[in-house]
DNA sequence: TTGAATATTGCAAACGTTTGCATTACATTA
DNA sequence: TAATGTAATGCAAACGTTTGCAATATTCAA
């Protein structure tokens, strides 16, 4: 009952009594079929349930109609976000995405982007692992000339299209902040320096408590990855010893609403005692109690200039006279709340 | 420079004097090719800097060992867990799984199912729309006989496979757990009744307060989709006439919350003068105040079941005797929280 | 050394499209 | 009506693999 269904063009060829190139012709609107043919075989198609097979035009054309997505993982809200915008865009295209996670795996992520490139992907968008430092595994996509795009966590050095947030501004801005409601003792929670956008943002922070004549010290400052158990255990550390810092300054969303739990769990007040800036403006942020600033980084457009770079490389492929490789910045915005609210009194520490 | 670089396993057979059927055995590990042509023709695969053609393979092969994920949105906690879950197992057998969005629109689906099909996909793992009554435009799957497996949200009378929640039993199970903690008049938000696993939860419901001898009264269920914004508007509803009620169960966690942050703004309690329960045990119920009780639906058990029942019909695709169809129910667990702690007392209402 | 058995390798077709070029059909003009 | 130009269709090769079957090379026993 099942099996011998799949029909193809042949199929329609021979019930009309017409040659496949006609029959290809007319299914794809080509301008020299006539009008009755081509509707002559729409109907037979529909017919017969004639389903395209993409792998075979995709063979033929050398061109799959599909773009590769490498996320470190999914389940976060910014890559999230990304994702989801990146996916609705390009299906107006007529683009498929095949999202792909690394897991912050860096063997993870050269095991994709090789059997994306045997899916022969028409592009790639990647969002690199934590620890990438060698890039060498996306050679094989700009030594073929094929789209490739990197946003967000983006390499340093490989000359290639980048489309990132401002990351230094991000962390000037969020210290300068935390600064101005008052904070001398500032604490920073970032990411690892493998991964550029997190040194980006430890510079930003540095020279913001620079230029309001403060110093920066090193002990103050933290390199992890930035999960939920990392963020609990930085805080024993941080809170084992006074004087307790009157300022943090934490790389993701995650991390700035762990302290404060944390800090509910130690009875230091959020904002009286301390103030806290996250980073992603993650919809957390709002339901937390009190609801954390953080610094949003438009996820969505983004989003849409990653894909309108994308479909601009894809059109001027041919033209060797396009540039391969470019750097557009995403502007940030700090969106202040609560956690940051009031000012600290010069002296006022400890409850 | 670029351009000229595709090598294929021609060119491999050329440099070696070989045959490309000895090539192509060779690389896929043939058993009646001797070891030392396999060597010899992967290194030179190596040197060449060849990269199979999965097009090619997958024309030939009628297969693409790619499977097809359709989930409404992968911004949601619970579908983006699964999806997460299902890409890593996938991998592990060597699988690509290309993710796509609905957005919750039915003519999204249709669309996204035939692209999936013309991309032959070797299996469809679906979670529908909300709104996804009529679910013919599955059948291509169903009459090639092409691995077809929903989750979650899954169809009504359409034979195939299925794996879900206990619905009923988080309905029965949220609903008696506020009985017992003392609230009387309870008020369910469901989502639209096109979708199935809401009618089963309601249905808990309904028989929970039955079981309870307490009377379902129509006028307290509510049938939305669950969004921030419905869940305040519906807030709106409730709250503006008495007497309020003393439990709320929602049948999803951004509901439960939203409902929380109105309690907070028109002053009531929770959960001294409101219990509220949510649905899906989203991470986001924890890092609230107060953290709000919920059902857990084991997203990884499901995801991980899911691929086992896709592999299980990918192999047995041949048999014709191997059911096409059955339904795996995946259990349930409730976590309580302070959202629902204390006890009611019989008379106490309004601060 | 010969023959048979077995281990390797090669040939060629097939998967379902698309497309350059050649061919045929039709319409127009003189 | 013949010649010409244009519109519509057909032929056949190509995309890069895989695989049944045929052919050759190798091994081993007698």
């Amino acid at each position: 009952m099942s099996k011998r269904t799949e029909k193809t063009i042949v199929d329609i060829a021979e019930e009309l009594k017409l040659s496949v190139s006609t029959v290809s012709r007319a299914l794809n609107d080509n301008p020299n079929i006539s009008a009755r043919t081509k509707d002559k075989v729409k109907k037979m198609a529909r017919k017969l349930g004639y389903r395209p097979n993409a792998l075979a035009a995709g063979l033929r054309n050398n061109k799959s109609k599909t773009i590769g997505l490498i996320v470190p993982r999914i389940s976060m809200f910014f890559p999230a976000t990304i994702s989801t915008i990146i996916q609705n865009k390009l299906q107006e295209y007529g683009y498929n995405l095949i999202i792909c996670q690394s897991n912050d795996s860096y063997d993870q992520e050269v095991a994709l982007v090789n059997t994306l490139y045997s899916a022969r992907v028409d592009g790639l968008v990647v969002s690199t692992t934590l620890y990438t430092t060698d890039f060498s595994h996306f050679d094989v996509f700009k030594d073929n000339n094929i789209p490739l795009i990197f946003f967000d966590r983006v390499p340093k050095d490989y000359n290639v299209k980048v489309i990132k947030g401002d990351d230094y501004v991000g962390g000037y801005t969020a210290t300068t902040h935390l600064i101005e409601r008052g904070c001398k003792d500032i604490v920073h929670i970032s990411g690892p320096l493998t991964c550029n956008l997190y040194v980006e943002r430890v510079s930003g922070y540095k020279h913001a408590l620079q230029a309001h004549k403060l110093p920066f010290k090193k002990t103050r400052v933290f390199y992890q990855e930035l999960t939920r158990d990392n963020a609990w255990q930085v805080c024993e550390k941080i809170f084992a010893q006074t004087p307790y810092p009157d300022g943090i300054f934490a790389s993701n969303d995650t991390t700035a609403i762990t302290i404060m739990e944390y800090c509910r769990k130690i009875n230091v007040r959020v904002p009286e005692d301390l103030k806290i800036v996250g980073y992603s403006n993650d919809p957390r942020t709002e339901i937390v109690t009190p609801p954390v600033t953080s610094v949003d980084q438009y996820p969505a457009m983004m989003g849409e200039r990653v894909v309108a770079a994308l479909m601009e490389l894809i059109t001027n492929q041919a033209s060797a006279t396009a540039p391969r490789y470019s750097q557009e910045i995403i502007p940030i915005q700090l969106i202040a709340r609560e956690s940051t609210a009031g000012t600290v009194k010069t002296s006022g520490k400890k409850k």
